[in-house]
DNA sequence: AAGGTAGGAGAACGCTCGTTCTCTCGTCAA
DNA sequence: TTGACGAGAGAACGAGCGTTCTCCTACCTT
């Protein structure tokens, strides 16, 4: 196997484990049982386990953008748009192993003693914030719109992690829908 | 110093500690060295960490929506009432050493592997939303807004927390405010 | 005064876990 | 064929930490 392919099932043995349990809960042993990666090769392609962490939230970050994205593209309408993104978090919030947001748990558990990963997690708000604002603005709508979807998205994606809900998707859609229309 | 007074001082360190590091990267030895209480005392008062844990976030639970209580009392229309909570919410993110909620804290770190805690995090997430869903009724609003005004506070206090800002506070209260008025 | 008890300081124990090392095997080039 | 090299299995090492234990001091009672 090469090193791409041992980095990509290094990676999704650690995705699935540091979601499901969080970091530090996890040890590289577990990570080496998961991906029958050993562990001298894990430590040739991440020289730390923090930086088997990073490489996790990064490449989860792209692809959670992505897939929103790739959702949202099938709307047309801009307001319609803006509302898909919460039917995304709805089926997201109710597929299996759903565990809440990995950036808001991970700040969570290692926000405190991490800098590099609290960037991570400011980077990857501020990159979901940014979208909205995007989406927002080629409908025509007020920027301050941008900060209240914003809020309402956060909240429906913690408040779904923790009462194991995707119900918290719906309210705020349907919040989203009636700021839409006070404009 | 009797036991009532050495177990508060207990907790006055695990709550510092603990909300401003995380639980997992505090050790009981630091919670002797901040709070002075000798670890043969602790463990009298506490008899295992997760107990401390479990204490720490009861105490703050009564003190949190205790002090959100008394703030909202101050307001006397029904609908100022619900925007108080609001305003006292953009209070405390201003404090210095704000990290953020302690649950949703709580839950990144631990819920995956203490049931109790979750069980913690959840009963304070549902006392909060039945305490908004009460103001709401107050004011002869329809049940729905409480889940959105919901949403709307954990989105603010966990983006709050993780871009250090107190404006999430604002930007949830504008937002709070033109649901009330499509009512 | 003497003995008993509570409490403090901090060493000690055992476990977990991040990281490294050793030993062995298989492969491939010359 | 041989020797070098990469990789796997898993032991080993060292640090951190939850928890307990030992020893000693101070005070309280009779």
């Amino acid at each position: 196997m090469d090193s791409a392919a041992a980095r990509e099932r290094a990676l999704d043995a650690a995705e699935e484990l540091f979601y499901g349990r969080g970091v530090r809960s996890v040890g590289m042993d577990d990570v080496r049982g998961t991906s029958g990666i050993s562990l001298k090769r894990l430590y040739q392609l991440f020289p730390a386990k923090e930086q088997l962490v990073e490489a996790y939230l990064e490449r989860r970050d792209t692809r959670w953008r992505g897939q929103l994205a790739e959702y949202v593209e099938r709307h047309g309408e801009p307001e319609e748009r803006i509302l898909a993104v919460f039917d995304w978090l709805g089926g997201w919030f109710g597929e299996p192993g759903f565990r809440g947001c990995a950036w808001i748990n991970a700040y969570g558990e290692l926000g405190a003693t991490s800098a590099r990963v609290a960037g991570q997690v400011r980077a990857h708000k501020r990159a979901f914030r940014d979208y909205l604002a995007s989406l927002v603005d080629a409908a025509g709508l007020p920027d301050a719109l941008a900060g209240q979807l914003f809020l309402l998205a956060e909240g429906a994606m913690v408040t779904a992690g923790v009462i194991r809900s995707a119900e918290p998707a719906a309210e705020a859609r349907e919040a989203a829908r009636l700021l839409l229309r006070t404009t």
